[in-house]
DNA sequence: GAACTCGGTAATAATACTGTAACAATATAA
DNA sequence: TTATATTGTTACAGTATTATTACCGAGTTC
């Protein structure tokens, strides 16, 4: 679970308490005191979490959040908001506006551990290094391993990687774009069709154990993993 | 179970008492009597545990001990808190904070040794002097010797380390740079590539008894030590 | 101080992995 | 059904990563 996390908080104190918190938790730390600082950033490093102040300088949270969630490349981030208003209003607001979870000051390290926690946990599960078992597949991120039953099976870098989110966005079909996203990362420029070829070398590597077949094509729209129940 | 231990407690009497009891048991003591002697102490030679007073004149233990968590350096060190309050307050704090352990004064000194028994046995196995026996291979720190059934394998000071690392913590991909910090210890400039040489060297003193396999090298992640049950 | 052991480095060899392109096969739509 | 678009499959070459070897220097032992 250690995933990049972009703080936007103009106090310092609070910016601080919550970056050591972060850091303290095995967690990458961004960090931006206002809109535009954030922008530069995540321009540079794509995060996988915005904590988002509320009340900012110059630009607000909301319109930065509204911004992220306007993009192909950051509309998928998980964004929390943090705010001193407790006014049912903003709350309202910052949920409309795309937010995955609000927080009001004061709060204690320990529940926006929690509130992260839980959004990774939804939004970003290939973050995360649990154990995934699905569809006759255990997959062990710590010890780079895949099982099917009793018999282990090899995979390369990046079709274990591919794999991975598969299975933890399963029942979902995802295009092309998306999975070079997701699996080969922000800032990397392949052509599409070379998931393709990857598709073809993680189902290879499946075949023996007949677990290929959960990998499915959706024609004209991408691929999807099945859960292996329907 | 020789490890280097950081007392950080101002009254002299309970320091030295601390400390003295500590040197019979067989480990490195490091003494400070204040937070910044401490860090200073601490970036010179990199602790094993660090026994923590909660009052301290200046810096307070529990921010000195956050400090630790967010460093990359001394973030996975063992944190053990002295204090004389009862309150279930600090306790809660402490734990928080990153705390592995906890102990009230006044305290005995057999009890503070089991704390850091108990303490190094969960986080550093590699420093307990236990007798290590998995996939087929047992080791034994305290004689320095290594067996594959009745064969006796010998090995450099390095590889055994390394080995010794591996077998606390099996099927667990660890990094060249991880390995260098554990292996190797801190403040060592080595160049990453020399992991290879000494991977190189163990599976080649492990290979007349076909235990080489058990070092598994993960393409572009690094090595990991299988236990042999799967 | 000679013979050894050990650790680190660098050079070279051997693999493993990746991305692309070309062509085959298949699905979709007209 | 045919034409077209999309996907499957394979081979290959370039690159990145790892394996292996040799060597040198520092420290030890006898």
């Amino acid at each position: 679970m250690a995933a990049t996390i972009l703080v936007v908080e103009d106090e310092p104190a609070i910016q601080e308490l919550i970056a050591i918190n972060l850091a303290q938790a095995g967690h990458e730390v961004l960090r931006a005191s206002n809109v535009s600082q954030a922008e530069a950033l995540a321009r540079e490093v794509l995060p996988d979490v915005v904590l988002l102040d509320w009340m900012l300088p110059g630009e607000t949270g909301l319109s930065f959040a509204r911004r992220l969630r306007s993009q192909e490349r950051t509309k998928d981030i998980p964004i929390i908001f943090l705010t001193a208003r407790a006014h049912e209003q903003d709350k309202v607001a910052g949920l409309e506006g795309g937010a995955d979870d609000y927080i009001t000051k004061p709060f204690s390290p320990r529940e926006l551990m929690a509130r992260i926690k839980a959004v990774l946990r939804r939004r970003m599960p290939q973050l995360t290094d649990d154990v995934v078992e699905i569809g006759g597949l255990m997959l062990d991120p710590v010890s780079h391993r895949l099982h099917a039953g009793e018999a282990s099976i090899s995979l390369g870098p990046t079709e274990f990687r591919m794999l991975h989110f598969f299975m933890t966005h399963p029942e979902r079909v995802y295009g092309r774009a998306q999975l070079l996203d997701q699996v080969w990362g922000d800032h990397v420029h392949v052509e599409e069709r070379t998931v393709d070829v990857h598709i073809r070398r993680l189902r290879s590597a499946l075949e023996a154990s007949g677990h290929d077949r959960l990998i499915e094509t959706i024609h004209g729209s991408g691929y999807c993993f099945r859960n292996g129940r329907n």
